[in-house]
Parts: C-alpha cells; structure tokens; sequence
DNA sequence: GTCTATAGTGGGATAGAC
DNA sequence: GTCTATCCCACTATAGAC
C-alpha cells in the first residue's frame, strides 16, 4: 500500500518490530538491512529512527520482550505442589509457548552473538531465570524422592534443549498436532527424570 | 608475521580454513569479512580467491567437511549387534566429536540460513543420514523389545538435540569432565528409551 | 512522522603488476 | 601466489524540508 508523506500512524512502532522479527529469524540480525526493515513496513529506511535509536537496540528489544513474555505467562500458570504435575505442566507449557512464537525463540537463540555486551548481560539473566523455572522442579522432586536425578543441573539443561529442538523440525501440516507433540514430549521428559 | 609479495605457501588453504571457521563461529558468517579472514591468515583479501571461488563456497565447504567427517568417523566405530551398547556407543561418540569441534558444529547449526538452496539440500542429506544412523539404533532396539519408545523419530531428534546442546553450555574449566558429561548424558538417553 | 538526500564507511569481487 | 588498487555497490545513520 503506497504511503504518503506526513502520515501518522500509532501503529507504524509494532508493524517495526514485527517486520523486524521476521526478517531476523529468517535470515540473521547481521543479514538483515534497515532498508529491508522499511520496505517491509512500507516506509523510508529514515523513519525507523523515530522509533529504535539504532539497529542493536531494535535487536535487544525483541529478545527482552520475548523472555519477558515467557517468564510472564510461566509465572502465570497455576502450579500445584506434586512435582511430577509440575513437570508435566512445563513440558506442556514450554512446547506450546515455542511452537506459538517461532521467529522469536529463534532469534534469542541464535543472535546472542550480536548483542551488545550490556545487552548480553542482560538477556542472560532472563534466560537463566527461566531455566531456574525447570532446575527447581527436579530439585524438589528430588528431595521428596519422586525423580531420580544424579545431576540436576545438567539435566534441566538436556531437557531444555530437548524441548526447544521441536521448533527445528515442527511444521504444522507434519504427521503429529502440537498436542500430540507434547504428549510424546511429556512421556519422555517423565522417563528421563526416572519416572 | 610479515609477508612478502611472490611467496609461496601451500599451506594457505587451510589457514584460510581455519580462519573462516573460527571467525564464523564466533561472528557469525554473515557478520564476518573477507577482509577480515584475510587479515586473521596474513595476506591481501585478493588473495583468498585463489582458494576459493567466492564467501559462500567457503562457509559451504567448511559445512561439508564438518559433516562429512562426523559421518566418516561415526562408520569408523565398532557396533556390536547389542542395541543398548550400540546407544552408549553413540551417545559418547556423539558428545566426544561435539565438545572437540564446538566451532564446526555451531556453524553447522546456525548457518544453514546462509547456505544457497543448492548448498543447502546438499547439507541436510549429510545431515539426514547422520540422524538416520540413531533412528536405526532405536527402531533395532524396539524391534527387540530391549526399548520402549512409542515415537522413535521423534525420539531420535529429541536426543540429537539433547546431546548436541551440551556445547552451548560445556566449558573444561567447569564442575565436570567431558567423561563425566557423556556418562550422564548415557545415563539420561537409556532411560528416555525406556530402558 | 515521514520524506528525500547524503555523508561516511565498508562490503565482495576483480584486474594487472610482480 | 600475493600484492596493490579499484570498481561498484550496499550499509547505518543523520539532516533538513514538508
């Protein structure tokens, strides 16, 4: 659609990031030009300063949002005391949650290299409190004898990257539904635990 | 190390290599020069044509190589008929080959979006066979009723990405050995197979 | 808030001397 | 086989008109 000059648009700052997220997850941060930013949008490569002061900070923001998101709705879900309901409800929750927003579990995994050392630190810690979600579910499984884990935190990090590795090879039109994904995940995140 | 005009080198082409591999890793491909491969190796950018014909030939053999010689190292291994042994022997093999070439398989992992289509579906074939060669463990396994996995193809790329995870966390001056990892990781990929 | 235009930098790849 | 020099192009970010 053509654009006019001197148009306003409230919405022009989200259409940025989405076009962003878009393009970044499908061809890399570094790949990526502001130019193609705009056209995406359907604006001039200029305007995108009205709403990012640069490139790396366009970059920092999506992956903020999204770990912010994702501890967001984990803190949401109701979490009862059994440890093995809570791990099935991670299982559960991480796989849908990811399948839901592939571009942008992407991205926060594989641009980490682009991001500023200040904004590395940050996404950091967010990503390993979100891991801290997982590690405190086996420890107490643990302590009331229901898992049998000899090492806790080598395996919230096996099956984390087990769980994330479903949005390498899930496609929607595949053999399995998402449900039936995480099913087959659950049963297998169970048995790993010693379940 | 200077370097003069009209010296000979056979040598330069897996400098070149070398180069390339580590900057990619660390940068990222699409982040990383000519210039600034050219530089790291001691010649003239103009120089690196002679070894190959442009960028994405070399991120392309440097992936090709990669997995070639997991595939060729994984055939060199002795399996027994016995399917948990022949686990064990792929878990560990997996781990090994992986924590020695953290910077190979990386590139092999994230830049896949910067193959040409070509390049790229000859990659995935590599890829393919060597995920081919777990699945076949679990299936003979189940087949004998020695595992029980209800999904082995989800299974296989369940474990893959497990396994593979351990670079992005493994560091040789952390709490464990690289022997002590890979018999963790045994230990969780037996019981994720039911066994 | 968006436009056009541009400054300033750096990119991939090539040509021709040595 | 490597060098220097260069072509041509694209990039990020900014300036100033509207």
């Amino acid at each position: 659609m053509a654009r006019t000059a001197g148009s306003h648009s409230d919405i022009t700052g989200p259409r940025i990031r989405e076009a962003a997220l878009r393009l970044f997850a499908e061809h890399g941060y570094a790949a990526v030009s502001m130019r193609q930013i705009a056209a995406e949008v359907g604006v001039q490569a200029g305007a995108l300063y009205n709403y990012t002061a640069d490139k790396q900070s366009l970059l920092a923001g999506l992956m903020r949002g999204h770990l912010e998101e994702l501890l967001a709705e984990r803190a949401a879900e109701e979490t009862g005391p059994d440890p093995l309901a809570r791990l099935d409800a991670f299982t559960r929750f991480h796989i849908r949650y990811h399948l839901e927003r592939p571009e942008a579990v992407f991205i926060a995994y594989m641009e980490l290299r682009n991001l500023s050392p200040d904004n590395f630190r940050e996404i950091e810690v967010l990503r390993h409190a979100y891991e801290t979600e997982l590690e405190t579910v086996l420890q107490d499984g643990v302590a009331q004898g229901v898992f049998d884990v000899p090492d806790p935190k080598v395996a919230t990090l096996a099956v984390i990257a087990m769980l994330t590795g479903v949005t390498t090879w899930y496609r929607d039109t595949g053999r399995l539904s998402r449900d039936e994904v995480a099913e087959t995940y659950c049963g297998m995140v169970r048995r790993l635990v010693g379940c």
